[in-house]
DNA sequence: CATTATTTTCAATAAATTTTGAAACTTTAG
DNA sequence: CTAAAGTTTCAAAATTTATTGAAAATAATG
């Protein structure tokens, strides 16, 4: 094993950012490994290939293929062809803003507005008990509320940049 | 054991939230038993025993325990003591924008400034290769993202519900 | 078409997290 | 103080989730 010599101090932030966002994701509900891959990607000025990243972040091909289709899925990793490579390469979006929105989309689709189906749903038992009462208050509270914040999304996820700041401005 | 007859629509309504509750839970990085016991505080008209979360839930005595004492640290649950009763009572708070602004108080303390600490660190690095300069733009871009953040979520924590519904309305 | 490079899949394994339950501890009542 | 009731702790077990690695599938090359 030969190790080239490199800048010991960029290698210790580019280390201990990535670990910094693996942990962030896992207590968001995202895997530290697609956390890391992302955030090795967001800061690689180059395209890299799924070798580069089973060899920077020492995991698996399996593992690194599973997750970079992960982040595909959400929409914040596209594949990259480079003429003359049969290989894929990989580049993350690196426009925060971007990120934000499209990370407010995916999961306003996929965890937002599924609990507030079933908000909806269980707001349809009857009765007038003490505890059917208090059911219905607290689930009808809690769709409202879960309302509002998805229409902020919405507002946010199709609005540009501009948008946001000038709303922080008003604060 | 007896089963007693109870109303199957209103049981199979509860079910479903406390279920949904902690699927939710679960996909933003809360175990799912702490979402689920967070779930029956809210709906209960009463203050309950652990030993009646234990019952209704399913769970061991140490399970209910330490998520109690989980959501306790978050803010979000309170014991209560009755009068002439030796057991501890559990209530939720039942207002779900002091709710929100309680686990936004919590996870902007947990989570988002951590990563503003290490997002300041990692940029001190000097070098002007391609790939420190990268590494210095995108760090500091989420760090400004996440400070912007931070202070909406500030001034969330520290308004009342109002303040927010007029910024609803500015949208 | 055969060969080789590359990616994908997925059963097996490993790791991490959650849950249990019984013992230790604390509190209250008599 | 003692006994009973209630709570907490924590090592072990169970479960869930993540990861590996090798085989299968796919794509590119000559």
């Amino acid at each position: 094993m030969i190790y080239v010599c490199r800048d010991m101090q960029y290698e210790e932030a580019k280390s201990k950012f990535i670990q910094a966002w693996g942990t962030l994701g896992s207590s968001w509900g995202i895997n530290k490994a697609m956390a890391q891959i992302h955030a090795l990607l967001l800061i690689s000025s180059e395209p890299i290939t799924a070798d580069e990243i089973m060899e920077e972040l020492q995991m698996s091909r399996g593992n690194v293929n599973m997750n970079v289709r992960a982040l595909m899925d959400w929409g914040i990793v596209q594949k990259q062809n480079k003429a003359g490579e049969r290989k894929d390469f990989f580049i993350a979006d690196k426009d925060v803003w971007e990120l934000a929105r499209q990370v407010s989309r995916e999961r306003r689709r996929r965890e937002i507005e599924p609990i507030i189906r079933v908000l909806s749903d269980v707001q349809k038992v009857d009765g007038k008990s003490d505890e059917i009462s208090e059911f219905k208050s607290v689930t009808n509270e809690l769709k409202e509320f879960s309302t509002k914040i998805d229409n902020v999304l919405e507002k946010f996820v199709k609005s540009d940049q501009n948008w946001f700041l000038k709303l922080l401005m008003n604060l």
